[in-house]
DNA sequence: TTGATTTCATTAGGCTCCGAACGATATCAT
DNA sequence: ATGATATCGTTCGGAGCCTAATGAAATCAA
């Protein structure tokens, strides 16, 4: 066994960071860990905007910000902000974005003033109905190296990390 | 057994979600899995920035090119915004930063009159050996749910995907 | 050698992204 | 009732982030 396409041993990056950590007392299963979850994360992210979203002009966040109304139906402003993991001031200018591109509506709150409802339209449904399974193909494709059993195990894995995060 | 500290079963966005996708035919598994990735490292990165990062002047994306340069050294622009996952005119800006901070110098190619070398400081050193082992801390303890075994078993599963991603 | 091509980093333009400060609305105390 | 407090969304200022266009330097052709 020397090196072949499936190999899922140490990396020449990880093990030049070992040498540099070595002396300070480092929790390197930690360091790793995080440290692919990041890589991991940029590396689709990146790949959806360039094959995917690009094209409908959708930023990776407007898409998420779609998908979050798409599953949850309107949504208060500060809910879609909190589900869609950014600041109320980012979710600001992805709505207007969204909004040019007639992808959501505002809506005024029925009792209270200050809040806002943000809706998604027709349009919207139609084009996740559209988007949506072409992004769980490449969803299935960056996936395609684990069994049902091993996507499970990772699943758990990373809901125990965001556990730790809310504690 | 209902709720507790430590669940790790679907959590209601996940169900909300795939209540919406049923009828289309869906990789659950897949879904769930890429979707947890990204919501652990949007986390991550919060919580590094607020908590670590902001009160050096650092972005995270900052921190991660310093954290290249103190593992590999002195390195080549185009190199360096590869092993950062940054553009390199994402670099530009970041490097420009980094520099009014007196955190990298640039230094001409000895023979390229194009290419640049990026360098850490001295100051960059002492930073990173007083804050890296405190970024290693928060790593630690976002996993400290998962075993060293679990640890080992998430890094392998997030090297195939990137393996995917790659191919 | 000089003109065409290639390969670097930077600039230009336009979103995304955040915290802090801001105005508007609602609520609470008295 | 009315002033203090709290809670909304937006704006502001500044950095990050991308692709495409640009400019500088090296290489290749002939």
């Amino acid at each position: 066994m020397t090196e072949s396409a499936h190999d899922t041993s140490i990396t020449v990056a990880e093990k030049a960071a070992h040498k540099r950590v070595r002396a300070l007392g480092v929790d390197l299963g930690a360091m790793d860990a995080v440290a692919n979850i990041f890589r991991a994360a940029n590396s689709i992210r990146n790949k959806a905007e360039r094959d995917l979203l690009a094209r409908h002009g959708l930023s990776f966040t407007g898409f998420t910000v779609l998908w979050v109304l798409w599953v949850w139906g309107p949504q208060e402003s500060h809910q879609l902000a909190q589900e869609s993991s950014v600041s109320k001031s980012t979710l600001t200018g992805i709505v207007k974005t969204l909004h040019t591109l007639k992808l959501v509506e505002r809506k005024a709150h029925p009792s209270d003033g200050r809040r806002l409802i943000i809706a998604p339209t027709q349009k919207t449904l139609h084009l996740m109905e559209e988007l949506f399974p072409r992004f769980n193909q490449l969803e299935k494709e960056v996936t395609s190296g684990l069994t049902k059993k091993e996507k499970s195990g990772l699943i758990k894995k990373l809901r125990t990390i965001l556990h730790a995060l809310e504690g």
